[in-house]
DNA sequence: TTCAAAGTCAAACGCGTGTTTGAAACACCT
DNA sequence: AGGTGTTTCAAACACGCGTTTGACTTTGAA
Protein backbone atom coordinates (compact mmCIF):
# COMPACT_ATOMS: atom_id res chain seq x y z
CA UNK A 1 0.00 0.00 0.00
CA UNK A 2 1.91 2.90 -1.22
CA UNK A 3 1.60 6.33 0.55
CA UNK A 4 0.17 8.97 -2.17
CA UNK A 5 2.21 11.90 -2.47
CA UNK A 6 -1.06 14.78 -2.63
CA UNK A 7 0.68 17.28 -5.67
CA UNK A 8 1.11 14.77 -8.29
CA UNK A 9 2.70 16.19 -11.53
CA UNK A 10 2.08 14.79 -15.28
CA UNK A 11 5.50 12.85 -15.21
CA UNK A 12 4.23 10.70 -12.15
CA UNK A 13 3.88 7.14 -12.91
CA UNK A 14 0.62 7.09 -12.07
CA UNK A 15 -0.60 10.12 -13.31
CA UNK A 16 1.17 8.68 -16.90
CA UNK A 17 -0.36 5.33 -15.82
CA UNK A 18 -3.83 7.31 -15.63
CA UNK A 19 -3.36 9.36 -18.62
CA UNK A 20 -2.65 6.84 -20.63
CA UNK A 21 -5.41 4.64 -19.76
CA UNK A 22 -7.91 7.43 -20.37
CA UNK A 23 -6.86 7.69 -23.90
CA UNK A 24 -6.68 3.89 -24.80
CA UNK A 25 -10.14 3.47 -23.12
CA UNK A 26 -11.10 6.16 -25.82
CA UNK A 27 -9.86 4.95 -28.57
CA UNK A 28 -10.21 1.15 -28.10
CA UNK A 29 -13.21 0.94 -25.79
CA UNK A 30 -12.93 0.12 -22.11
CA UNK A 31 -12.90 -3.71 -22.12
CA UNK A 32 -9.78 -3.99 -25.07
CA UNK A 33 -7.31 -3.05 -22.86
CA UNK A 34 -4.24 -4.50 -21.38
CA UNK A 35 -1.81 -3.54 -18.87
CA UNK A 36 1.03 -4.61 -21.34
CA UNK A 37 -0.32 -2.49 -23.77
CA UNK A 38 -1.31 0.12 -21.20
CA UNK A 39 2.17 0.28 -19.42
CA UNK A 40 4.00 0.22 -23.13
CA UNK A 41 2.53 3.66 -23.31
CA UNK A 42 2.67 5.09 -20.15
CA UNK A 43 6.50 3.99 -20.01
CA UNK A 44 6.21 2.34 -16.76
CA UNK A 45 6.80 -1.21 -15.36
CA UNK A 46 3.75 -3.88 -15.76
CA UNK A 47 3.71 -4.02 -11.75
CA UNK A 48 3.48 -0.12 -11.67
CA UNK A 49 -0.17 -0.84 -11.88
CA UNK A 50 -0.87 -3.42 -8.82
CA UNK A 51 1.64 -1.49 -6.91
CA UNK A 52 0.23 2.18 -7.42
CA UNK A 53 -3.68 0.79 -7.84
CA UNK A 54 -4.14 -2.22 -6.60
CA UNK A 55 -5.34 -3.87 -9.57
CA UNK A 56 -6.32 -3.11 -12.84
CA UNK A 57 -10.09 -2.38 -12.03
CA UNK A 58 -8.46 -0.01 -9.55
CA UNK A 59 -6.60 2.05 -12.36
CA UNK A 60 -9.75 2.15 -13.75
CA UNK A 61 -12.09 2.97 -11.52
CA UNK A 62 -9.42 5.82 -10.40
CA UNK A 63 -9.72 7.09 -14.41
CA UNK A 64 -13.96 7.01 -14.04
CA UNK A 65 -14.16 8.25 -10.61
CA UNK A 66 -11.87 11.08 -11.37
CA UNK A 67 -14.14 11.84 -14.80
CA UNK A 68 -17.26 11.33 -12.96
CA UNK A 69 -16.80 13.48 -10.15
CA UNK A 70 -15.28 16.37 -11.91
CA UNK A 71 -17.75 16.28 -14.87
CA UNK A 72 -21.03 16.05 -12.94
CA UNK A 73 -19.82 18.03 -10.22
CA UNK A 74 -19.46 20.82 -12.83
CA UNK A 75 -22.88 19.90 -14.38
CA UNK A 76 -24.46 20.82 -11.29
CA UNK A 77 -22.75 23.49 -10.36
CA UNK A 78 -23.70 25.13 -13.94
CA UNK A 79 -27.62 23.86 -13.83
CA UNK A 80 -27.78 25.37 -9.93
CA UNK A 81 -25.86 28.35 -11.00
CA UNK A 82 -28.54 28.98 -14.07
CA UNK A 83 -31.76 28.28 -12.16
CA UNK A 84 -30.82 30.56 -9.11
CA UNK A 85 -30.37 33.81 -12.33
CA UNK A 86 -33.47 32.65 -13.11
CA UNK A 87 -35.42 33.97 -9.92
CA UNK A 88 -38.89 32.88 -10.72
CA UNK A 89 -38.94 32.55 -14.27
CA UNK A 90 -39.26 29.19 -15.91
CA UNK A 91 -36.23 27.56 -17.21
CA UNK A 92 -35.80 27.20 -20.57
CA UNK A 93 -35.54 23.99 -22.29
CA UNK A 94 -33.16 24.52 -24.93
CA UNK A 95 -30.29 25.86 -21.58
CA UNK A 96 -31.01 23.25 -20.05
CA UNK A 97 -30.24 20.92 -22.80
CA UNK A 98 -27.45 22.69 -23.57
CA UNK A 99 -25.90 22.61 -20.09
CA UNK A 100 -26.55 18.82 -19.81
CA UNK A 101 -24.90 18.49 -23.23
CA UNK A 102 -22.20 20.60 -22.77
CA UNK A 103 -19.53 17.82 -21.37
CA UNK A 104 -19.98 15.38 -24.52
CA UNK A 105 -19.35 18.23 -26.71
CA UNK A 106 -16.89 20.34 -24.98
CA UNK A 107 -14.56 21.69 -28.14
CA UNK A 108 -11.02 20.83 -27.65
CA UNK A 109 -11.71 18.08 -24.81
CA UNK A 110 -13.11 15.92 -27.55
CA UNK A 111 -11.39 12.83 -25.76
CA UNK A 112 -13.47 13.57 -22.53
CA UNK A 113 -17.02 13.36 -24.33
CA UNK A 114 -15.82 10.13 -26.22
CA UNK A 115 -14.59 8.69 -22.67
CA UNK A 116 -17.60 9.33 -20.77
CA UNK A 117 -20.03 8.59 -23.79
CA UNK A 118 -18.12 4.93 -23.04
CA UNK A 119 -18.57 4.72 -19.92
CA UNK A 120 -21.86 5.13 -19.83
CA UNK A 121 -22.46 2.37 -22.66
CA UNK A 122 -20.23 -0.01 -21.05
CA UNK A 123 -22.55 0.20 -18.03
CA UNK A 124 -25.49 -0.34 -20.32
CA UNK A 125 -24.23 -3.55 -22.30
CA UNK A 126 -22.29 -4.83 -19.56
CA UNK A 127 -22.86 -3.15 -16.32
CA UNK A 128 -19.82 -4.22 -13.28
CA UNK A 129 -19.16 -3.65 -9.51
CA UNK A 130 -17.18 -0.55 -11.03
CA UNK A 131 -19.52 0.67 -13.30
CA UNK A 132 -22.43 0.78 -10.79
CA UNK A 133 -20.46 1.98 -8.40
CA UNK A 134 -19.65 5.42 -10.11
CA UNK A 135 -22.63 5.43 -11.90
CA UNK A 136 -24.88 5.44 -8.44
CA UNK A 137 -22.36 7.95 -6.65
CA UNK A 138 -21.64 10.46 -9.59
CA UNK A 139 -24.59 9.99 -12.43
CA UNK A 140 -28.11 9.57 -10.28
CA UNK A 141 -27.78 12.39 -8.31
CA UNK A 142 -26.68 14.67 -11.47
CA UNK A 143 -29.29 12.99 -13.20
CA UNK A 144 -32.36 13.92 -10.37
CA UNK A 145 -31.07 17.48 -10.55
CA UNK A 146 -31.33 17.68 -14.42
CA UNK A 147 -34.98 15.34 -14.42
CA UNK A 148 -36.31 18.03 -11.94
CA UNK A 149 -35.12 20.81 -14.13
CA UNK A 150 -37.12 19.47 -17.30
CA UNK A 151 -39.92 19.27 -15.43
CA UNK A 152 -39.62 23.06 -14.25
CA UNK A 153 -38.83 23.65 -18.21
CA UNK A 154 -41.97 21.47 -19.69
CA UNK A 155 -44.76 22.76 -17.08
CA UNK A 156 -47.34 20.57 -19.55
CA UNK A 157 -45.76 17.31 -18.83
CA UNK A 158 -45.38 14.96 -15.67
CA UNK A 159 -42.96 13.25 -14.16
CA UNK A 160 -42.84 9.70 -15.09
CA UNK A 161 -42.72 11.11 -19.15
CA UNK A 162 -39.51 13.48 -18.39
CA UNK A 163 -38.37 10.42 -16.88
CA UNK A 164 -38.38 8.70 -19.85
CA UNK A 165 -37.21 11.16 -21.84
CA UNK A 166 -34.39 12.17 -20.03
CA UNK A 167 -33.50 7.98 -20.72
CA UNK A 168 -33.50 8.45 -24.08
CA UNK A 169 -31.81 11.67 -24.36
CA UNK A 170 -28.68 10.13 -22.48
CA UNK A 171 -29.57 6.88 -25.22
CA UNK A 172 -29.19 9.88 -28.05
CA UNK A 173 -26.32 11.10 -26.99
CA UNK A 174 -23.72 8.64 -25.44
CA UNK A 175 -24.51 6.11 -28.11
CA UNK A 176 -23.42 9.22 -30.97
CA UNK A 177 -20.63 9.88 -29.58
CA UNK A 178 -18.79 6.60 -29.86
CA UNK A 179 -19.34 6.44 -33.14
CA UNK A 180 -17.24 10.03 -34.20
CA UNK A 181 -14.84 7.90 -36.39
CA UNK A 182 -13.89 8.46 -39.89
CA UNK A 183 -16.58 6.95 -42.03
CA UNK A 184 -19.03 7.13 -39.29
CA UNK A 185 -22.59 4.95 -40.25
CA UNK A 186 -24.22 8.36 -40.43
CA UNK A 187 -21.68 9.60 -43.04
CA UNK A 188 -22.41 6.34 -44.58
CA UNK A 189 -25.91 6.45 -44.57
CA UNK A 190 -26.42 10.03 -45.79
CA UNK A 191 -23.66 10.13 -48.59
CA UNK A 192 -21.79 12.77 -46.39
CA UNK A 193 -24.33 14.91 -45.75
CA UNK A 194 -24.12 14.70 -42.04
CA UNK A 195 -20.87 13.70 -39.87
CA UNK A 196 -20.83 12.82 -36.29
CA UNK A 197 -17.17 13.94 -36.42
CA UNK A 198 -18.12 17.76 -37.19
CA UNK A 199 -18.87 18.74 -33.77
CA UNK A 200 -20.97 22.10 -34.16
CA UNK A 201 -23.47 20.10 -36.29
CA UNK A 202 -23.80 17.34 -34.55
CA UNK A 203 -24.76 20.11 -31.51
CA UNK A 204 -27.09 21.79 -33.56
CA UNK A 205 -28.89 18.77 -34.94
CA UNK A 206 -28.83 17.03 -31.57
CA UNK A 207 -31.08 19.82 -29.48
CA UNK A 208 -32.77 19.97 -32.23
CA UNK A 209 -34.12 16.34 -31.85
CA UNK A 210 -33.91 16.53 -28.19
CA UNK A 211 -36.23 19.90 -27.93
CA UNK A 212 -38.62 18.00 -30.13
CA UNK A 213 -38.21 15.25 -28.29
CA UNK A 214 -38.77 16.02 -24.88
CA UNK A 215 -41.06 18.85 -25.36
CA UNK A 216 -42.98 16.50 -27.28
CA UNK A 217 -45.59 18.36 -29.28
CA UNK A 218 -45.86 16.55 -32.31
CA UNK A 219 -48.83 15.50 -34.19
CA UNK A 220 -49.23 12.16 -33.40
CA UNK A 221 -51.58 9.01 -35.78
CA UNK A 222 -54.50 10.30 -34.34
CA UNK A 223 -53.97 14.04 -34.04
CA UNK A 224 -54.85 13.68 -29.92
CA UNK A 225 -51.92 14.58 -28.46
CA UNK A 226 -51.87 18.37 -29.13
CA UNK A 227 -51.12 19.69 -25.91
CA UNK A 228 -48.75 22.83 -24.76
CA UNK B 1 -15.74 -29.61 -43.43
CA UNK B 2 -19.18 -30.76 -42.95
CA UNK B 3 -21.93 -31.57 -45.20
CA UNK B 4 -25.06 -29.29 -43.64
CA UNK B 5 -28.38 -31.11 -44.13
CA UNK B 6 -30.74 -28.62 -45.13
CA UNK B 7 -33.47 -29.51 -42.66
CA UNK B 8 -32.16 -29.33 -39.57
CA UNK B 9 -34.55 -29.50 -36.57
CA UNK B 10 -34.05 -28.01 -33.24
CA UNK B 11 -32.32 -31.49 -31.53
CA UNK B 12 -29.92 -30.56 -34.01
CA UNK B 13 -26.53 -30.47 -32.31
CA UNK B 14 -25.59 -27.03 -34.61
CA UNK B 15 -29.58 -25.87 -33.57
CA UNK B 16 -28.95 -26.56 -30.04
CA UNK B 17 -25.99 -24.16 -30.44
CA UNK B 18 -27.59 -21.49 -32.28
CA UNK B 19 -30.09 -21.29 -29.50
CA UNK B 20 -27.71 -21.27 -26.24
CA UNK B 21 -25.76 -18.76 -28.35
CA UNK B 22 -28.19 -16.27 -28.41
CA UNK B 23 -29.67 -16.95 -25.09
CA UNK B 24 -26.43 -16.38 -23.51
CA UNK B 25 -25.70 -13.08 -25.73
CA UNK B 26 -28.95 -11.27 -24.61
CA UNK B 27 -28.57 -12.79 -21.38
CA UNK B 28 -24.81 -11.55 -20.58
CA UNK B 29 -23.92 -9.69 -23.30
CA UNK B 30 -22.03 -10.72 -26.55
CA UNK B 31 -18.55 -10.65 -25.20
CA UNK B 32 -19.22 -12.11 -22.12
CA UNK B 33 -20.00 -15.92 -23.10
CA UNK B 34 -17.47 -18.26 -23.32
CA UNK B 35 -16.80 -21.62 -25.52
CA UNK B 36 -17.08 -23.70 -22.22
CA UNK B 37 -20.41 -21.82 -20.96
CA UNK B 38 -22.12 -22.20 -24.22
CA UNK B 39 -21.52 -25.57 -24.96
CA UNK B 40 -22.53 -27.24 -21.72
CA UNK B 41 -26.10 -25.23 -21.76
CA UNK B 42 -26.39 -26.51 -25.51
CA UNK B 43 -25.39 -30.33 -24.24
CA UNK B 44 -22.93 -30.16 -26.56
CA UNK B 45 -18.58 -30.86 -26.67
CA UNK B 46 -16.55 -28.16 -26.38
CA UNK B 47 -15.19 -29.02 -30.13
CA UNK B 48 -18.29 -29.47 -31.74
CA UNK B 49 -18.31 -25.35 -32.40
CA UNK B 50 -15.40 -25.37 -34.33
CA UNK B 51 -16.53 -28.28 -36.09
CA UNK B 52 -19.31 -26.84 -36.80
CA UNK B 53 -19.04 -23.34 -37.00
CA UNK B 54 -15.35 -23.36 -37.72
CA UNK B 55 -14.80 -21.05 -34.70
CA UNK B 56 -16.46 -18.97 -32.48
CA UNK B 57 -16.68 -16.16 -34.48
CA UNK B 58 -17.94 -18.43 -36.93
CA UNK B 59 -20.56 -19.25 -34.44
CA UNK B 60 -21.76 -15.99 -33.53
CA UNK B 61 -21.53 -14.82 -37.34
CA UNK B 62 -24.09 -17.65 -37.80
CA UNK B 63 -26.78 -15.86 -35.38
CA UNK B 64 -26.25 -12.61 -36.07
CA UNK B 65 -26.36 -13.29 -39.87
CA UNK B 66 -29.79 -15.56 -39.47
CA UNK B 67 -31.29 -12.58 -37.29
CA UNK B 68 -30.75 -9.68 -38.72
CA UNK B 69 -31.93 -11.18 -42.10
CA UNK B 70 -35.15 -12.66 -40.73
CA UNK B 71 -35.81 -9.07 -38.76
CA UNK B 72 -34.60 -6.50 -41.12
CA UNK B 73 -36.04 -8.73 -44.15
CA UNK B 74 -39.57 -7.97 -42.27
CA UNK B 75 -39.16 -4.85 -41.97
CA UNK B 76 -38.63 -4.33 -45.24
CA UNK B 77 -41.34 -6.04 -46.83
CA UNK B 78 -43.81 -4.40 -43.71
CA UNK B 79 -42.69 -0.85 -45.25
CA UNK B 80 -42.95 -1.63 -49.00
CA UNK B 81 -46.44 -2.87 -47.94
CA UNK B 82 -47.65 0.09 -46.28
CA UNK B 83 -45.95 2.10 -48.78
CA UNK B 84 -47.69 0.40 -51.77
CA UNK B 85 -50.91 0.51 -49.91
CA UNK B 86 -51.00 4.18 -49.67
CA UNK B 87 -51.07 5.36 -53.21
CA UNK B 88 -50.29 8.79 -53.60
CA UNK B 89 -51.02 9.67 -49.66
CA UNK B 90 -48.08 10.97 -47.39
CA UNK B 91 -47.02 8.22 -44.95
CA UNK B 92 -47.89 9.05 -41.38
CA UNK B 93 -44.78 9.51 -39.14
CA UNK B 94 -46.02 6.96 -36.29
CA UNK B 95 -46.25 4.36 -38.93
CA UNK B 96 -43.32 4.27 -40.14
CA UNK B 97 -41.34 4.30 -37.29
CA UNK B 98 -43.78 2.02 -35.41
CA UNK B 99 -42.58 -0.50 -38.34
CA UNK B 100 -39.21 0.12 -37.52
CA UNK B 101 -39.32 0.18 -33.69
CA UNK B 102 -41.51 -3.44 -33.93
CA UNK B 103 -38.84 -5.67 -33.78
CA UNK B 104 -37.45 -4.34 -30.57
CA UNK B 105 -40.67 -4.63 -29.05
CA UNK B 106 -42.32 -7.71 -30.22
CA UNK B 107 -44.16 -9.11 -27.20
CA UNK B 108 -43.58 -12.74 -26.76
CA UNK B 109 -40.31 -12.31 -28.32
CA UNK B 110 -38.44 -10.66 -26.14
CA UNK B 111 -34.88 -12.00 -26.39
CA UNK B 112 -35.01 -10.78 -29.85
CA UNK B 113 -35.45 -7.52 -29.15
CA UNK B 114 -32.49 -7.60 -26.57
CA UNK B 115 -30.01 -9.44 -29.00
CA UNK B 116 -30.97 -7.43 -31.34
CA UNK B 117 -30.22 -4.13 -29.30
CA UNK B 118 -27.00 -5.61 -27.55
CA UNK B 119 -25.55 -6.47 -31.24
CA UNK B 120 -26.39 -2.97 -32.16
CA UNK B 121 -24.70 -1.26 -29.25
CA UNK B 122 -21.74 -3.48 -29.23
CA UNK B 123 -20.92 -2.29 -33.08
CA UNK B 124 -21.09 1.05 -31.98
CA UNK B 125 -18.93 0.73 -29.06
CA UNK B 126 -16.52 -2.35 -29.89
CA UNK B 127 -16.80 -2.55 -34.18
CA UNK B 128 -15.46 -5.75 -35.53
CA UNK B 129 -15.35 -7.58 -38.55
CA UNK B 130 -18.48 -9.59 -37.69
CA UNK B 131 -20.38 -6.57 -36.40
CA UNK B 132 -19.08 -4.67 -39.39
CA UNK B 133 -19.62 -7.06 -41.86
CA UNK B 134 -23.48 -7.96 -40.91
CA UNK B 135 -24.39 -3.89 -40.67
CA UNK B 136 -23.35 -3.23 -43.77
CA UNK B 137 -25.10 -6.44 -45.17
CA UNK B 138 -28.55 -6.25 -43.35
CA UNK B 139 -29.05 -3.26 -41.32
CA UNK B 140 -27.21 0.13 -44.08
CA UNK B 141 -30.01 -0.88 -46.53
CA UNK B 142 -32.62 -1.00 -44.39
CA UNK B 143 -31.64 2.31 -42.92
CA UNK B 144 -31.60 3.63 -46.06
CA UNK B 145 -35.13 2.33 -46.72
CA UNK B 146 -36.64 3.91 -43.09
CA UNK B 147 -34.96 7.14 -43.85
CA UNK B 148 -36.67 7.92 -47.49
CA UNK B 149 -39.73 6.70 -45.40
CA UNK B 150 -39.43 9.48 -43.04
CA UNK B 151 -38.22 11.89 -45.88
CA UNK B 152 -41.53 11.16 -47.16
CA UNK B 153 -43.57 11.63 -43.98
CA UNK B 154 -41.72 15.01 -42.70
CA UNK B 155 -41.63 16.54 -46.52
CA UNK B 156 -40.72 20.08 -44.15
CA UNK B 157 -37.27 18.23 -43.72
CA UNK B 158 -33.88 17.79 -45.76
CA UNK B 159 -32.52 14.89 -45.91
CA UNK B 160 -29.64 15.65 -43.62
CA UNK B 161 -32.01 16.15 -40.48
CA UNK B 162 -33.69 13.45 -41.53
CA UNK B 163 -30.29 11.13 -41.51
CA UNK B 164 -29.24 12.85 -38.17
CA UNK B 165 -33.19 11.95 -36.60
CA UNK B 166 -32.73 8.51 -37.88
CA UNK B 167 -29.25 8.04 -36.12
CA UNK B 168 -30.72 9.21 -33.01
CA UNK B 169 -33.81 7.38 -32.76
CA UNK B 170 -31.56 4.71 -33.56
CA UNK B 171 -29.57 4.92 -30.24
CA UNK B 172 -32.51 5.67 -28.56
CA UNK B 173 -34.44 2.54 -29.19
CA UNK B 174 -31.07 0.26 -28.78
CA UNK B 175 -29.90 1.63 -25.62
CA UNK B 176 -32.91 1.70 -24.06
CA UNK B 177 -33.58 -2.01 -24.36
CA UNK B 178 -30.01 -3.12 -23.19
CA UNK B 179 -31.47 -1.96 -19.80
CA UNK B 180 -34.65 -4.15 -18.92
CA UNK B 181 -33.54 -6.04 -15.92
CA UNK B 182 -35.16 -5.41 -12.79
CA UNK B 183 -34.10 -1.84 -10.63
CA UNK B 184 -33.16 -0.90 -14.04
CA UNK B 185 -31.87 2.87 -14.14
CA UNK B 186 -35.39 4.67 -15.18
CA UNK B 187 -36.88 2.61 -12.27
CA UNK B 188 -34.43 3.65 -9.92
CA UNK B 189 -34.70 7.56 -11.26
CA UNK B 190 -38.18 7.89 -11.35
CA UNK B 191 -38.88 6.03 -8.23
CA UNK B 192 -40.81 3.30 -10.27
CA UNK B 193 -43.15 6.03 -12.27
CA UNK B 194 -41.50 4.22 -15.32
CA UNK B 195 -39.99 1.15 -15.59
CA UNK B 196 -38.11 -0.23 -18.83
CA UNK B 197 -39.67 -3.70 -18.11
CA UNK B 198 -43.24 -2.50 -18.80
CA UNK B 199 -42.91 -2.94 -23.01
CA UNK B 200 -46.86 -1.31 -23.38
CA UNK B 201 -45.32 1.75 -21.57
CA UNK B 202 -42.04 1.88 -23.11
CA UNK B 203 -43.60 1.54 -26.67
CA UNK B 204 -46.24 4.35 -26.22
CA UNK B 205 -43.28 7.21 -24.42
CA UNK B 206 -40.85 5.75 -26.97
CA UNK B 207 -42.75 6.91 -29.99
CA UNK B 208 -43.82 9.96 -28.40
CA UNK B 209 -40.20 11.07 -27.76
CA UNK B 210 -39.47 9.57 -31.54
CA UNK B 211 -42.38 11.46 -32.91
CA UNK B 212 -41.54 14.89 -31.45
CA UNK B 213 -37.51 14.55 -31.84
CA UNK B 214 -38.11 13.71 -35.48
CA UNK B 215 -40.73 15.70 -36.89
CA UNK B 216 -39.02 18.43 -34.75
CA UNK B 217 -41.35 21.57 -34.17
CA UNK B 218 -41.15 22.53 -30.78
CA UNK B 219 -40.18 25.88 -29.43
CA UNK B 220 -36.64 26.70 -29.47
CA UNK B 221 -34.27 29.46 -27.40
CA UNK B 222 -35.01 32.48 -29.71
CA UNK B 223 -38.09 30.98 -30.94
CA UNK B 224 -37.03 31.10 -34.36
CA UNK B 225 -37.41 27.85 -35.47
CA UNK B 226 -41.27 27.03 -35.98
CA UNK B 227 -41.77 25.44 -39.13
CA UNK B 228 -44.44 23.11 -40.32
C1' DT C 1 27.17 8.61 5.83
C1' DT C 2 23.57 5.48 7.02
C1' DC C 3 19.57 3.10 6.69
C1' DA C 4 14.83 2.16 6.17
C1' DA C 5 11.07 3.22 3.20
C1' DA C 6 9.41 3.92 -1.48
C1' DG C 7 9.65 2.80 -6.03
C1' DT C 8 11.16 0.12 -10.09
C1' DC C 9 12.17 -3.90 -12.72
C1' DA C 10 12.54 -8.59 -15.24
C1' DA C 11 10.80 -12.81 -14.61
C1' DA C 12 7.66 -16.12 -13.55
C1' DC C 13 3.07 -17.98 -11.84
C1' DG C 14 -1.65 -19.53 -12.29
C1' DC C 15 -5.63 -19.35 -14.80
C1' DG C 16 -9.09 -19.22 -18.42
C1' DT C 17 -9.42 -18.96 -23.09
C1' DG C 18 -10.19 -20.67 -28.21
C1' DT C 19 -8.50 -24.24 -30.82
C1' DT C 20 -6.64 -28.80 -32.25
C1' DT C 21 -5.95 -33.70 -31.93
C1' DG C 22 -6.80 -38.51 -32.69
C1' DA C 23 -9.48 -42.06 -31.35
C1' DA C 24 -14.13 -43.80 -30.59
C1' DA C 25 -19.13 -43.99 -31.77
C1' DC C 26 -22.59 -43.45 -34.97
C1' DA C 27 -25.30 -43.36 -39.39
C1' DC C 28 -26.29 -44.87 -43.68
C1' DC C 29 -25.80 -47.02 -48.13
C1' DT C 30 -24.43 -51.20 -50.85
C1' DA D 1 -22.50 -57.66 -42.59
C1' DG D 2 -19.11 -54.43 -44.26
C1' DG D 3 -17.29 -50.06 -45.00
C1' DT D 4 -17.20 -45.19 -45.56
C1' DG D 5 -18.07 -40.68 -44.26
C1' DT D 6 -19.99 -37.99 -40.46
C1' DT D 7 -20.27 -36.72 -35.76
C1' DT D 8 -18.95 -36.90 -30.88
C1' DC D 9 -15.73 -37.00 -27.21
C1' DA D 10 -11.93 -36.38 -23.54
C1' DA D 11 -7.67 -34.63 -23.50
C1' DA D 12 -4.16 -31.65 -24.45
C1' DC D 13 -2.07 -27.45 -26.58
C1' DA D 14 -0.64 -22.72 -27.12
C1' DC D 15 -1.47 -18.25 -25.90
C1' DG D 16 -2.59 -13.87 -23.52
C1' DC D 17 -4.09 -12.25 -19.45
C1' DG D 18 -3.79 -10.06 -14.47
C1' DT D 19 -1.11 -10.75 -10.68
C1' DT D 20 2.90 -11.84 -7.67
C1' DT D 21 7.59 -12.37 -6.49
C1' DG D 22 12.08 -11.04 -4.91
C1' DA D 23 16.00 -8.58 -5.98
C1' DC D 24 17.62 -4.09 -7.26
C1' DT D 25 17.69 1.13 -7.31
C1' DT D 26 16.38 5.50 -5.69
C1' DT D 27 14.93 8.69 -2.16
C1' DG D 28 15.09 11.47 1.93
C1' DA D 29 15.46 12.32 6.72
C1' DA D 30 18.46 11.47 10.93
Amino acid sequence: MPARPAPANDTDAASRMLQAAAGLYAEKGIGKVSLRELTARAGVNLAAVSYHFGSKDGLAEAVFETLSRRVNGKRIADLDAYLAGLGTRRPALDEVLSLFVAPYLETGNEQQGVLLARFIVQHRLEPSALTRKVIRKHFDPMAKRFIAALALACPHLEVRDISWRYLFTVSAVVLTLTDTTKNNRIARLSGGKADTSRTDELRVALLDFLRGGIWGDAPSANGSRRRR
